[in-house]
DNA sequence: TTGTACGCGTTATCAG
DNA sequence: CTGATAACGCGTACAA
């Protein structure tokens, strides 16, 4: 490795005068401003970022702690937080928990020893005491699309409260009285927001739902889930609305629905949330909530960046909006 | 910060002892050993990785870029690759260049700020010279998905050629004679490589096809490419079987023949190549070309690894598959 | 088995 | 304007 050393010999001048012209700090001849320069090309001089850490005790990483990558809301989400800290000259360090508490305790130690200044969570997890030792560590942390239950932490994310009180009102507003929520993963703080909103709106109207949930968000599983609730009983007590905690499980239970004969939208509704693009993929289209996704991952580096320099930001609201697509009408 | 210097005070040891704790190295008494563990747990202390690095010349980090982590294909890559690291004791730093070659220059510099031991690149650009430094500075590389033309470095891909043949096989074999190659991004040589995989084969078979390639991947790009593709002309000369280079090309190039009135697959048939999770969201299902995507994250991380440590490994070929669902049929 | 001293690459401070 | 020196936290020869 070439180092600042090599430089200073190679351009006849001291170490000093090299960081000083790699810094743009302090006063620097002119002549001699160019024959480091010149020795830096030469010798492809790149500064080492451990040594700069270790003397200047700030490691300019941040710690991004997410469920998964492979699934689309993440790697969105993941997507536009690199982004932006690599903009705001910050390094990400993406850490994929998989949704196991383990991990999530393996990673949180790695980036204490990473000095990461900072951290952005969205954790699925209904434990977050892990994070604990990062706030003893007075390290920063801003949650994303989830609170950190029992941490006093600054969060980023949607009213999923408000979402799944969207999604009944929309199906109520079309006429229909039977209804399910279906969905996973059940742990997620964010999609027992989204039941719990719809419910609360459903009993409102004087209404209840089947609620199903399970373990893994994915979308066989979740078509099973939907399998099982439209193919029971008879027709009359049949679910016409089918409200999906993501639009993974309204996907999955439009094929179900399809799968049993069954017309989307004119046997069963659905209705999802996200908007990803992939509620476009299926036919018919999905009609879905929207979060603005990237708006969430921006404000959370903003609010972030803004407490690692001691201010706090001022976001603005995140708006939900309904997406009106082809799996809703009126029931028959 | 907590030091090795603190733990030894408390413990009443010297920091060489608490260091040789901490790595399980070299001789240390029973007694004095759990003394230590005991400070380090009181102060929760955590070695400090950037100290570390400084001393021992490697940063046990590894880069990895990629065009995006907010398209599927690319996040799952990631996903794998991240979690496979770490299982190994390496710490990804994740870089999206958004397909700029600006970003991608600029991401190398702080790769070799860093200091990473190894980079893995899945890059979409046609120009590899940014790569050129890092080969430079004797930085292992191993590339995903695609070969860096131009480098000799080793790559970890599937055959791209042969995909694209299997998929005209296919539609060949149901008995299509007019074909229509769709899809993007134009420049991408694992796309170019489907290309001309699919003309080749048909070539053989003593036919053309129309091959309408866009800049950008997306679902939208796509779906207009083939828009355009099968409203043109008299019905006798209109493709009757569409090649995606991408499953997202696919997925369009149905959504444009069902808005246009035509039936996938009696009218139409489509056929795509990755076998993401999203070639099951559309209905019809789409047939595709599935390529080992978790095998390819996985081979290539073993072979950097290695690659790290002087050896070369052998790796299993990554073979190629036909899923076949519901959007080929036979000509009417 | 344990302790001391030095160096890794940078930069802040202070002296020239 | 430029240079010498110390310090960041850790690992390792070497000495005890």
């Amino acid at each position: 490795m070439t180092s600042i050393r090599d430089i200073a010999k190679q351009a006849g001048a001291s170490v000093m005068t090299v960081s000083r012209v790699i810094n743009n700090s302090g006063y620097v001849s002119a002549a001699m401003r160019a024959r480091v320069k010149r020795a830096v090309a030469a010798l492809a001089f790149t500064p080492n970022a451990n040594a700069r850490r270790m003397r200047s005790g700030s490691s300019q990483m941040v710690g991004v702690v997410l469920p998964a990558l492979d699934v689309p809301f993440f790697g969105i989400l993941a997507q536009v937080i690199e982004q932006e800290l690599f903009r705001c000259g910050l390094q990400a360090l993406i850490c994929c928990t998989n949704e196991s508490a383990d991990q999530e305790a393996r990673y949180v130690s790695m980036l204490l020893s990473q000095q990461v200044d900072g951290v952005l969570v969205a954790s699925v997890q209904e434990d977050s005491t892990p994070y604990q030792r990062l706030v003893d560590a007075k390290i920063t942390i801003v949650a994303v699309d989830r609170a950190l239950p029992g941490l006093a932490v600054q969060s980023v994310a949607s009213d999923h409260l408000a979402g799944g009180r969207m999604m009944a009102e929309h199906l109520l507003s079309v006429g229909h009285r039977h209804f399910a929520v279906i969905g996973a993963p059940q742990h997620s703080p964010p999609v027992q927001a989204r039941v719990q909103g719809a419910t609360q709106r459903l009993a409102e109207a004087g209404l209840t739902a089947q609620v199903v949930l399970g373990p893994t968000h994915d979308f066989d599983a979740c078509r099973e889930l939907a399998v099982a609730v439209l193919r029971q009983g008879s027709v009359a007590n049949r679910p016409t609305a089918v409200i999906g905690t993501t639009d993974i499980a309204a996907i999955g239970a439009i094929h179900a629905a399809i799968g049993l004969g069954l017309s989307v939208p004119d046997d069963v509704s659905v209705i999802g949330f996200d908007d990803l693009p992939e509620a476009r993929y299926v036919l018919p289209a999905l009609t879905t909530v929207a979060q603005p996704l990237r708006q969430i991952g921006l404000q959370a580096v903003t609010q972030l960046v803004a407490l690692m320099a001691g201010q706090v930001a001022e976001l603005a609201a995140l708006p939900l909006k309904l997406m009106l697509r082809d799996t809703t009408a009126p029931p028959r």
